[in-house]
RNA sequence: GCGGUCGUGGCGGAACUGGCAGACGCGCAAGACUAAGGAUCUUGUGGGUAACUCCAUGCAGGUUCAAUUCCUGUCGACCGCACCA
């Protein structure tokens, strides 16, 4: 078969049928599966793009010709770093190249013949639609969600931007690499804080991976303690936070970030430290992310001369500085306990602090530090306590005498989404002498983004030079005032795209919320897993918030999600440039043509592990597809034969039917590999029947081929279409139902089990259906081979697994 | 350091809730058809052994009638977090 051909013949023929628009007459009927869109920074659709793409489609076809009315839109999340760093070093402009590439990739994606209905694309750096990227922040300016404040940041030195923390990959920008800078600047930020709590909870209840949920868990990392408070002598209070508050007896000294705001204070209280904690604080500033937040790092810090009362013993403990406290975290300061916690030891031990142990382990005395629970001593009233009951009596103790009490802390910081780049939505905020910050109006936006700006970096935002965009009045009071110079984070525009699919041609809204409460939320989600804690993240968070603003009634974006693996290179790295060992999916595709291409990448792998790229695989497939042509073509010339159904012909039935079930199983778990070998076993089958048998059930093969191409049709769309043609048929085999198992085809008259003496296989037997288990362990037993065996001893015991296995335990 | 996932033939990979380890395919070997085959078809293919059988799911233990599957320890690979108090 000549698959350029066949492929542009039915990728015309789907597009004039409309068969891959959604129908919304059968909304009810509705199944929304969906790829993450595409990032045209590339030129060219990679193995990637195609190992998550084509495997995708094959159950969005198998779902539809289940029966499902099948929504599969795609799109282009077109904004971003990566074009305007190509423009950079090119000369190109961002829109241009992004054009370019998304006109490539669109075409691609339209040879790939997978299922997509063009007519809900999206491309984010549309007017069209980043207008409702930009309605979407007012409306979170509106809710409180979206908040200005100095703050400080991430910064690329590279990109020349602010990062969020989920760009921040182990210290380095996500995009470039580069160490990650820490600056002072005033930022726009998404109070995804405020969902903290909704976000963790709501994991459990998610058709997710379990490591995915595991690690957005994890990153929005709740600890439950205390908080407690110390008097300090300038009159002011630190409140410290705590998730051993059993310990508080033990606390020898208190530690503050460089970073926190009393410590000018305390400054100027302690003339004789000033210098001193002027030169730590810059030392602090000065070290990078890399080396402050490197666990093997000495401890450093100094004394600031002042000392703080303990809450509960009354005593005089010192206030130290030191940067292993995070500001960003918790309260920024930490109570000390020296003898129950590494850290705090070896600062103690390195600066000569006491120490003092409060919690006794079980049966002994212990020298180094003992981090988990005991038993408290030293503690005054609470001695004797278990950890637990201490905790929660000791926060109770403090509630009571108003110095502190439980608290609930998250790891999660807010989403800072400004971005001192060109290439992005800009931000619909107005800055005015007079009024302050004040909102675009709404009937103003777009707040459309400029074509002539100087984009190459300047160490500030390219609009911000750009007058024309950056002069306007203000709306509140008529007089001049400034546009806000940054865009947006991308992924703003990624994290409500799925809403947009649903309503795509809404001129008057970002979406209606009777569409998007009929087709969301998405039932089947499939992307990389790399975008567990940023995408996936952000998305759940602003349908939360969409929902509490009533725009739209769930809470969750994504019911079912699914990562598949990574396509390495043959030499089993990850494909990179530098490695040069990129797969280029279009050498093959010229040469096999796309559907060849799909089944390889579904038959080579496990769909959620990947692994190397092979060769010979592909070859393998093509062969597989010329047999089935084969077969199929020669069964057109049968004629008359006879109709009865012997023997030959139910083993044929079984061996469909076996496969119908197995794949109706595995598709719906993405493994498509089995699914491919369970059709591969039923060609097998047709084979042999095609061949042992001179005089055929002619009608029951020819039904039986028709069953193999609907059962192939997902796995290979144009491919079976071809043949369904060719067998005949002028509609479409996707208007088709996949064939439905038949059980009483798999019901046997008599079944193999394994036989077992002592759990050692001993004899393979037919044992007849329906037989109780005595019936079963009496033919067993007086089966020859067995019999003999068991001559002169007791069976004990007689383990039988219907179906399976039977196991004689005789001594 | 903490958390997680995974280690199965020469290779990619199967094995549903603990129940015949190695499905399906590649590769390899032999044969058939051929002028020829890199096409197609048939058969065989984890290892040892002449055979009875024995040994095999990273390694060492444990639970069980039965363990690739559950538990403990250990080695290795990958991923995530990383001074989070």
């Amino acid at each position: 078969m000549d698959m350029k051909s066949v492929e542009s013949k039915w990728q015309a023929k789907w597009e004039k049928t409309k068969l891959n628009v959604f129908n919304k007459k059968n909304a009810d009927k509705k199944l929304y599966v969906l790829e993450m869109f595409s990032y045209p920074s590339g030129a060219k659709l990679h193995v990637g793009h195609w190992y998550n793409y084509g495997p995708t489609d094959t159950y969005a076809r198998f779902k539809k010709m289940q029966g499902f009315e099948v929504f599969q839109p795609m799109g282009f999340d077109a904004f971003g770093l990566p074009a305007e760093n190509y423009a950079i070093k090119t000369g190109i402009h961002p829109k241009d190249s992004t054009e370019k590439n998304i006109e490539t990739m669109e075409r691609q994606l339209r040879n790939m013949g997978a299922m997509f209905d063009w007519s809900a694309e999206i491309k984010t750096c549309e007017e069209n639609y980043y207008k409702w990227t930009q309605w979407l922040f007012l409306q979170l300016y509106k809710k409180g969600l979206a908040y200005r404040k100095e703050a400080l940041v991430n910064w690329c030195p590279s990109c020349e931007t602010v990062l969020a923390n989920e760009q921040v990959i182990g210290g380095e920008c996500e995009r470039c690499g580069s160490t990650v800078l820490r600056k002072d600047m005033t930022q726009w930020f998404f109070k995804i804080t405020d969902y903290a709590e909704e976000l963790l909870s709501d994991v459990d209840g998610l058709d997710w991976p379990e490591k995915t949920k595991l690690m957005q868990k994890n990153w929005i990392g709740k600890s439950t303690g205390c908080e407690i408070l110390f008097e300090c002598e300038t009159g002011d209070t630190i409140t410290v936070f705590t998730t051993r508050p059993d310990t508080v007896f033990g606390v020898n000294y208190v530690v503050l970030a460089p970073e926190h705001p009393l410590v000018e204070k305390l400054k100027v209280a302690h003339p004789e430290q000033a210098s001193a904690i002027e030169a730590y604080v810059q030392y602090a500033a000065e070290a990078n992310d890399i080396d402050r937040l490197s666990t093997a790092r000495e401890k450093t810090g100094v004394f600031t001369g002042a000392y703080a009362i303990h809450p509960l013993t009354n005593k005089r403990v010192p206030i130290y500085l030191a940067d292993y406290v995070l500001y960003s975290y918790g309260t920024g300061a930490v109570m000390a306990v020296a003898a129950h916690d590494e850290r705090d030891y070896a600062f103690a031990t390195k600066y000569g602090l006491p120490i003092t142990q409060v919690i006794q382990k079980m049966g002994g005395e212990t020298l180094l530090p003992f981090c988990e629970d005991g038993i408290l001593v030293n503690s005054g009233e609470f001695d004797g306590l278990s950890g637990e009951e201490a905790r929660d009596a000791i926060a109770v103790h403090l509630t009571k005498l108003g110095k502190g009490g439980k608290k609930v802390n998250y790891r999660l910081r807010d989403w800072s989404v400004s971005r001192q780049r060109y290439w992005g939505a800009p931000i619909p905020m107005i800055h005015c002498e007079k009024c302050g910050v004040v909102p675009v109006p709404e009937k103003d936006l777009p707040v459309k983004l400029p074509y002539d700006v100087e984009f190459r970096p300047s160490g500030k935002s390219p609009l911000a030079s750009h007058e024309g965009f950056m002069r306007c009045n203000c709306p509140k009071c008529g007089g001049k005032a400034s546009r806000d110079p940054d865009t947006l984070d991308t992924f703003v525009c990624s994290s409500w795209y799925f809403l947009r699919y649903a309503d795509a041609h809404n001129d008057k809204q970002a979406f209606s919320t009777e569409v998007a409460n009929k087709m969301l939320p998405v039932d089947v989600y499939v992307g990389g897993s790399e975008h567990a804690c940023m995408h996936l993240l952000y998305a759940r968070f602003i349908t939360k918030a969409l929902r509490d603003m009533g725009y739209i009634n769930f809470g969750e974006p994504f019911k079912r999600l699914v990562h598949q693996g990574i396509i390495l290179g043959p030499d089993g790295n990850r494909m990179s440039k530098s490695h040069g060992n990129v797969i280029s999916p279009d050498v093959y595709i010229d040469e096999y043509g796309s559907d060849i291409f799909r089944l390889y990448l579904m038959f080579g792998f496990s769909y959620t592990e990947g692994g190397p790229w092979n060769d010979d695989g592909i070859k393998s497939i093509a062969r597989f597809t010329d047999k089935v042509e084969r077969l199929v073509l020669k069964s057109l010339e049968y004629k008359g034969g006879h109709t009865e159904k012997r023997s030959a012909e139910k083993a044929l039935d079984y061996a469909k039917n076996h496969a119908v079930k197995s794949i109706t199983r595995d598709v719906e778990l993405f493994s498509f590999n089995t699914s491919l070998a369970r059709i591969m076993e039923y060609v097998n089958a047709l084979q042999k029947y095609d061949s042992e048998n001179e005089t055929k059930n002619t009608a029951f093969y020819k039904a039986c081929i028709e069953d193999l191409i609907r059962m192939f049709a997902p796995f290979a769309p144009h491919f079976s279409e071809e043949l369904w043609e060719a067998t005949g048929h002028k509609d479409s085999v996707f208007l088709e139902a996949y064939p439905i198992v038949d059980e009483s085809a798999l019901i046997k008259d008599e079944t193999e089990y394994a036989v077992q003496i002592n759990s050692k296989i001993k004899a393979k037997i037919m044992i007849p259906e329906g037989l109780s288990d005595e019936e079963i362990q009496a033919t067993v037993c007086a089966y020859p081979e067995i019999a003999e065996q068991i001559a002169g001893k007791t069976v004990r015991k007689c383990i039988i697994v219907k179906g399976r296995l039977v196991n004689l335990i005789v001594g």
